[in-house]
DNA sequence: GATGAATGAGAATTCATTCAT
DNA sequence: GATGAATGAATTCTCATTCAT
């Protein structure tokens, strides 16, 4: 990892995020982020102000992360039914590849949300936006159920997705085997996309 | 202010478990405790090790709450459809009485059940063991779809349940309504009472 | 042991002794004399004003018991050699057999005798009382060499005495054997006595 | 007041041997030792594990001490007696000059050397390893008695000089003058020398 | 005499933050 | 930009002592 000093913000942003979704605001040590982003704990304090800063800071970050995937080209092709497979599997993935992002939102939702909403208010579902909207065409079009209630669903995609990478940990322990192995994670997916799918084809 | 002995302990632990619910055992301040508890700091640590004891002593007391929640005579009735629908019913009607269970079972989570794991390893899945009894009999009856994972499902019907408390204040701000009001709750339960029913009664 | 009301001062003085002997006034534990005491901690302050009173007492009892050995009737016999010899044993035998005081003065030692003070101030040479007048006699007859510095040699028999006793642990491990076994005693008697009597009987 | 990085280390370990020197692991106070090195607390932690470890580091930078003088070039000259004499005179004046050593070293064995063991076992009889070897000359060579235990003797020695150290405030009241002014140390030590080269040349 | 719970003052340890260079 | 030492305010934990019964 280079050490030049255009990316000292980089690398204490970086750790920071491991830090707090590891161990969460209150948990984290400004020490150890310092430690962990190779920088001096004054220079921490030179670009960010306080430590709920630097927490800020790295909830936008990620923010800005979800964003940028729910806003780029979408692949889905197929009917309707198959996009709705799609968005719900690229969400899911995107939760795989980014571990940090579930784990920070949850600590978040512990504490009310008092942080993100310093950030961005209506940032929750966002990730789920494009789903949202073919759900709504599938509606209209009568492909879907017409009695769905895109609150309640977004919530359990969102559920059925985040408490699994959650719980991790957990699982792994219950289930004895490694549950973001990639056929474990496809099987879990799988699972997901037959409960939605059921539920919003059958009237 | 009464000042029993026996019931010291049992104000303690009742305080704690308010305070490592709303703030996890991180954000806990002995001191909040002993003063919400109406006692000198200097009982909690006769009572408890600890700090972490005493968080240990929480989980483990809500752990018998869960425990005797799932082992009590079993008020379903009618065919297994509707058995399935009552034991998700008092799942959740479990979970929104007692808002620090999923609270600190994520916090937990999020620490990797670091501490759960010394009081009961296999608990997690306890609360559900009663559904998961009466989908097993429904597969092998027919009534059910034969190729239920039950760990998933009963993975999922956690999510969909605990997700919604664990997200209230957030929803609460999204939503613009109260989460936890009798109406909202009767409708959130209705739509994982839908999406499961809807899954398991489908080949 | 029995635990009749009226030995219960004597249960805390003797668990006193123990405990302020193993660790010293500021490294013993109230608590730990009660327990070991079997009484409550209420009692302890029932018979003792403090914790520094207690310890005092337990210097008295301990200051009274070398005045009960220094003038109990002497079993010297023969002439004044061969008393100086049993004197010298009397006393290496009472602090072997009492390990509890030595411990005790070496305590207060440290401490610079603070509280022993407040006992008596001119107790420490007590134990070689019987010794000091046999040493006298000895010079004023010629027995020994008449140059003896009474203060310097009752100090030093002090010494060579009390030292092996508080060292005790670390000369086990030195010495990988157990220094009050009753043949090694011995053993460290006669080199005393012996160092002692050639000097006291050469010019 | 200068506060150059480097020598904190310094005045936190010298103001702690002071503290512990003077009373004690379970006496000392660690504001107290801040306070006397003139840091914040805060740096004692940062040096310093914890009260043990610099209790420890404290006994270990001692037994350099010792170890750099017992290794320095002997100034012994003359006949082995007088080596001896000289022996002597070095250990009892380097106890003479650092105070803490002896406190430490009692303060230790009364607590059965717990903390010494961590940092060189075998250290209590390094202060005279040289006399040691002086002693086993003599004895070759036929100008001491053969038949001396060299445990025995230098457990003495040890014994005749930190005996009258540790017990300095005590004597102090009992003889009624300072036991450290140069020629009541010279009385002392002379008395010594007497006792031990008397034993040693007489078969 | 006896008990167990309770307490305030204090002691060790930790943490985010800032100063001097 | 960068550094390492320094700090004050908490925070956890401990202890001798006392109260209510």
């Amino acid at each position: 990892m280079e050490r030049s000093a255009e990316n000292s913000k980089e690398r204490i942003l970086s750790a920071a995020e491991e830090v707090f979704a590891a161990r969460g605001i209150d948990g984290a040590r400004v020490d150890e982020i310092a430690n962990q982003a190779n920088i001096n704990k004054r220079m921490l304090y030179h670009y960010f102000q306080s430590k709920e800063e630097l927490y800020i800071a790295v909830l936008r970050a990620n923010f800005e992360k979800v964003l940028a995937i729910s806003s780029r080209p979408f692949n889905g092709t197929g009917n309707l039914k198959e996009q709705v497979a799609t968005a719900i599997g690229n969400y899911f993935y995107f939760l795989a590849q980014n571990p940090h992002f579930a784990r920070l939102m949850t600590w978040e939702a512990l504490q009310g949300g008092v942080h993100a909403r310093k950030v961005l208010p209506a940032i929750w579902e966002e990730g789920l936006e494009r789903l949202k909207a073919i759900l709504e065409q599938g509606m209209s079009q009568g492909v879907f159920r017409p009695d769905l209630d895109l609150r309640q669903l977004l919530t359990s995609i969102n559920a059925l997705c985040s408490y699994y990478f959650i719980n991790k940990d957990i699982l792994s322990t219950l289930w004895d085997i490694d549950p973001v192995q990639p056929d474990v994670l496809e099987k879990r997916l799988k699972h997901i996309r037959d409960l939605v799918l059921n539920y919003i084809t059958r009237p």
